[in-house]
DNA sequence: ACTATCACCCTCTTTCGAAG
DNA sequence: CTTCGAAAGAGGGTGATAGT
């Protein structure tokens, strides 16, 4: 859209009609362009003085014999010159030069007093009259700035639509740009106004070219103060970014100087743990020492022989599986002289045994094995379990890999069947007796619970034979076995010791139960028969074992 | 020398889960 | 559902060892 500010020099024809956007104060014609057209009437105008100035019509919108109206170019200057008597003359100067139509000199004649514009504000403020085109003016002017009215009234932006209208709050900031020459900015934006001129002033005269020679140079001063403003302004952006980047990496370099601290808190932190948990252990390991010691001085205070106990540290299942697998009969193994023939091995000394099991190892793997016959019974891979067992073993002191303890395990069944099978009377120094006992309560709670085991029944068959009162009184067997049971790891410890011990209170050795903490309390089998033919209450036991169990039976 | 005990190995059967 | 393979358990054989 093109705006164009003009004003009509000529007379109108008065032609009436038309339904243009002008803004006319008459009913003038429309026409392609939006035009302020300051005129007194138009075609209404009754007098010859409205005829002197009013608005008129685009050319060749109406019927006007002036195909080419004088159009003036809207001077702003012009405009708000009527305040200043220094422009108003200057535009008397102007005017007997322009060979504009008398209607044009008329209304700067009409123009010429500075009352022209108190009367014009007057007209305008009383809503009418030929100076409409103030009060549009000021509708426009005014929004933008206020008091500074006079300063922006020569940007035009409003008028032309250019968008340097945005640059004119700068601009009027700009150096070295005095106020006083802001109303002289519109000139740019009056170049179809030039044209007009051109026009209506169809020699050019030298004043027209000194005019337009200073307005193209305002112009360059003009873009040349927008480009250093421009320039200032990149520079300027530029340094809040170069200063908001600065404050970024100081940011990000604060955060990873408190992130290293952290780290290093951390580090710190878990270092002292981690010394705090050694030093721990070894104070635990130093009273587990001390406390051993003591037992094993009491125990040989008692006992009056040298006790020698098994390798502190126990191999674990690994490594057993691996000395399992490098060849049978090199296991380390805890050794007791007493168990071996006189002058077969060293007595007290650890040594490659030849896998034969001693007495209280293979009384641990029953204890082991009973412990866990609830989990034996489920259904499944019972690899994983006799690996536990071996596990066990090894906690306690035996190094035997879980091939081993299951081997000995089948074994001593196979033999515990096949001495309940052959119903001969055992000598009650048989080596098997220990155990045997074992395996029998074993299989009599087996039996009891649901689980009928062939060897039960058998060992239930054959009570009274060889296995002298091994079936003869079920329930006391039943519950020391359930004693023994439910306290499998509780007997963890050195060779004979606790198990012992264990034992012979649980044969209701009486006198001797807990001094006699050595083998002799399981081999005398007449008195392991008394204790079980005895019985002992063992359902508090029983209450509190199935928790004991749980917890150790990870 | 004989017997009992034990370790080790092997075979057979059963069970169970995966795969077709 | 059938087949197959692995695992577990039972059972037997054999040789070594210790005790009688």
């Amino acid at each position: 859209m093109n705006f164009k500010l003009a004003v009509d020099a000529g007379g109108g024809s008065g032609a009436t009609g038309g339904t243009d956007d002008a803004l006319n104060d008459g009913a003038g014609g429309g026409g392609s362009g939006m035009m302020l057209h300051v005129g007194a009437g138009g075609g209404g105008g009754d007098d010859e003085a409205a005829t002197e100035s009013r608005l008129s019509r685009w050319p060749g919108d109406e019927e006007t014999s002036i195909k080419e109206p004088a159009w003036r170019p809207l001077d702003i200057d012009y405009l708000h010159s009527t305040s200043g008597s220094k422009r108003a003359g200057k535009e008397k100067v102007a005017t007997p030069e322009s060979p504009a139509p008398a209607a044009a000199a008329n209304y700067f004649k009409k123009s010429d007093d500075n009352a022209v514009a108190s009367a014009a504000a007057a007209a305008v403020s009383a809503g009418g009259g030929n100076y409409k085109l103030f009060s549009e003016l000021e509708a426009i002017y005014k929004p933008g700035s206020g008091g500074a009215g006079v300063a922006q009234t020569g940007s035009g932006s409003g008028l032309t639509g250019d968008d340097n209208a945005i640059l004119e709050p700068p601009m009027a900031d700009l150096p070295g740009e005095p106020a006083a020459d802001a109303p002289q900015l519109n000139t740019s934006e009056t170049s179809a106004g030039e044209d007009a001129a051109a026009v209506v002033q169809p020699q050019p005269q030298p004043s027209a070219d000194a005019a337009r020679r200073k307005r193209k140079r305002r112009r360059q001063e003009q873009l040349s103060a927008s480009a250093s403003f421009f320039e200032r302004l990149v520079q300027r952006l530029m340094e809040q970014q170069e200063s908001l980047h600065r404050q970024f990496l100081d940011a990000m370099e604060r955060r990873e100087r408190e992130r290293a601290a952290r780290d290093e808190a951390w580090r710190r932190q878990e270092a002292d743990k981690f010394a705090r948990e050694a030093a721990a252990r070894a104070q635990d390991r130093a009273s587990a020492a001390a406390r051993e010691a003591a037992i094993i001085a009491y125990l040989e205070k008692i006992s009056g022989e040298s006790i020698t106990l098994p390798p502190a540290p126990a191999p674990s299942a690994d490594d057993i599986s691996q000395d399992a697998a490098a060849g049978v009969g090199k296991e380390l193994v805890p050794y007791e002289g007493g168990d071996k023939a006189p002058g077969s091995g060293g007595g007290g000394m650890l040594h490659f045994s030849t896998s034969r099991w001693p007495k209280h190892e293979v009384e641990a793997l029953i204890r082991v094995r009973t412990g866990l016959e609830g989990r034996f019974q489920e259904p499944g891979l019972k690899g994983p379990l006799w690996e536990e067992v071996s596990a066990r073993m090894a906690a306690a002191g035996y190094g035997r890999s879980a091939k081993r303890c299951k081997e000995k395990w089948e074994n001593i069944n196979k033999y515990f069947r096949k001495a309940k099978e052959s119903g001969k009377k055992r000598p009650a120094q048989a080596k098997t007796c220990p155990y045997f006992d074992e395996l029998d309560r074993l299989y009599s709670r087996s039996s009891s619970g649901g689980v009928q085991s062939s060897a039960a029944v058998d060992t239930n068959a054959n009570a009274g034979g060889s296995n002298v009162g091994a079936g003869d009184d079920a329930k006391g067997s039943s519950e020391l076995l359930d004693a023994v049971v439910k306290y499998p790891d509780v007997h963890y410890g050195p060779p004979g010791f606790v198990f012992d011990r264990e034992q012979s209170e649980a044969c209701g050795g009486g006198n001797e139960g807990r001094e006699d903490a050595g083998d002799d309390g399981n081999d005398d089998g007449d008195g392991e028969e008394d204790g079980i033919g005895k019985g002992r209450g063992g359902d508090d036991q029983e209450e509190e074992g199935e928790s004991h169990d749980h917890d150790d039976d990870h």
